[in-house]
DNA sequence: AAATCGGGGGA
DNA sequence: TCCCCAGATTT
């Protein structure tokens, strides 16, 4: 099987999913020796096998119990990998649960409606991950006879499952030998191996690849992925690591160079962007005005309500004060005739990737126009309950649940 | 190569 | 406040 497309920079090209390297340990291969990003030489082959002893032999007795380790088949394991996409162990726990209670098997996520799946996502963030996981599902029950594909290729194909993914998955639930690398790894082997450039950067990238397919043993490999994880989660921490409980302090070499706490090298951050929005929570004898937001969309296929920016509001009608420029906007924007002036709610402060939002939630009374404008519906509070919403439309509305 | 996509947890 | 989290996808 042929990939139509690119799923990310770091995949494999050619059919062979990971380039072999033969006996390279030791001796860095040739992507590696020509850097000169390490401060140490690469690691030799004794290096390589007491590190495996001594992690695999740590993670017996110090992995943490979680649901997807109880019973590690190929769904349950994709489902974590999917939910722990840059989202913490802790958060995704009970969403796991849920999720698996909800949708057993991925026949019948593949049959649930996205809406569903979308609720079951709410909170979670990130909602192209459920929308892609619903999609992949269904690509299991139609183009994989509802079997989870146990072949890299076939993995990565499915919409949402990077490198990271496929591999993750695939060691995990079938001890295939495939090499992983993400928030946690990165961070570890730029320590053991004292890495004197920011790990994200193209050519740390590379070799760091390289360096997780050279530590991998010949068996055991999801155990073992898992425990490079969980040292790198749970000792090697981003702060201050527990340099002294490590089971591999002998073959960090950040800690031999007194480093580990400076390593790794971070990147630039890009600075935030302030932004303020408005939000209005119309109602007319019972029923809320909600939209689905589209494709392209921030929460794309969650709901919302009227939602604007007051800076671009602003811009377009300068000489009005604030209040009156937004209600303006909403008279245009919505076609209603406003019976009222909004009412402030509440002001929610929140952030979404690397934008700072404040947001205003106003409350006003106005009646449905006979074709609803801008993809607006009118529904029920009752009905509102069972839609998925993003965390500052449910905060808003239970807010006001309990007010009333 | 860089931007985009949420939200929360912890210091 | 800032940093980081079992990344993938688009531009």
């Amino acid at each position: 099987m042929s990939l139509s497309k690119r799923k990310n920079a770091t995949q494999p090209k050619s059919k062979k999913p990971i380039t072999k390297v033969a006996s390279s340990q030791g001796t860095a291969p040739a992507s590696i020796r020509s850097n000169a990003h390490l401060l140490n030489e690469y690691p030799s082959a004794d290096w390589f096998k007491k590190f495996r002893k001594a992690i695999l032999k740590w993670y017996e007795s110090n992995q943490r119990r979680l649901p997807w380790r109880d019973d590690p088949i190929p769904y349950k394991v994709w489902l974590s990998e999917i939910m722990l996409q840059q989202t913490q162990v802790a958060t995704v726990v009970d969403y796991f649960n849920r999720f698996i209670n909800k949708f057993p098997t991925i026949i019948e996520l593949a049959n649930a409606d996205e809406q569903t799946v979308l609720s079951m996502w709410e909170g979670l963030g990130y909602y192209r991950r459920a929308r892609n996981l619903h999609a992949a599902a269904q690509k299991v029950r139609d183009d994989f006879g509802g079997i989870f594909p146990d072949d890299f290729e076939s993995v990565l194909s499915l919409p949402g499952v990077g490198r990271y993914s496929a591999g993750a998955i695939l060691s995990i639930a079938g001890d295939q030998k495939l090499p992983i690398l993400e928030g946690n790894t990165y961070r570890l082997h730029a320590r053991l191996l004292a890495l004197h450039d920011d790990p994200r950067s193209r050519g740390s990238e590379s070799l760091l690849w390289q360096f997780a397919e050279d530590l991998l043993p010949t068996k055991k490999c999801g155990a073992f992925n898992q425990s490079l994880m969980e040292l790198g989660s749970e000792i090697c921490k981003p702060k201050k690591p527990l340099c002294q409980c490590c089971p591999v302090i002998k073959n960090c070499a950040a800690n031999q160079l007194d480093m580990a706490d400076k390593l790794p090298i971070k990147s630039k951050r890009r600075k935030f962007v302030r932004r303020h929005d408005a939000l209005f929570f119309i109602e007319n004898r019972g029923q809320v005005w909600v939209r689905q937001r589209k494709q392209g969309e921030w929460w794309a296929g969650l709901w919302d309500f009227a939602r604007f920016n007051v800076s671009e509001v602003a811009e377009t009608a300068e000489k009005s004060p604030p209040n009156e420029r937004l209600q303006n906007h909403l008279e245009a924007e919505l076609g209603i005739q406003l019976k009222s002036h909004p009412k402030i709610l509440m002001t929610i402060n929140h952030a979404v990737t690397h934008h700072k939002i404040r947001l205003d939630c106003y409350w006003i009374k106005a009646k449905f126009p006979d074709a609803g404008k801008q993809g607006f519906k009118q529904v029920t509070r009752n009905e509102l309950s069972e839609l998925p919403l993003n965390v500052t439309a449910r905060k808003l509305l239970s807010m006001i649940e309990k007010s009333c």
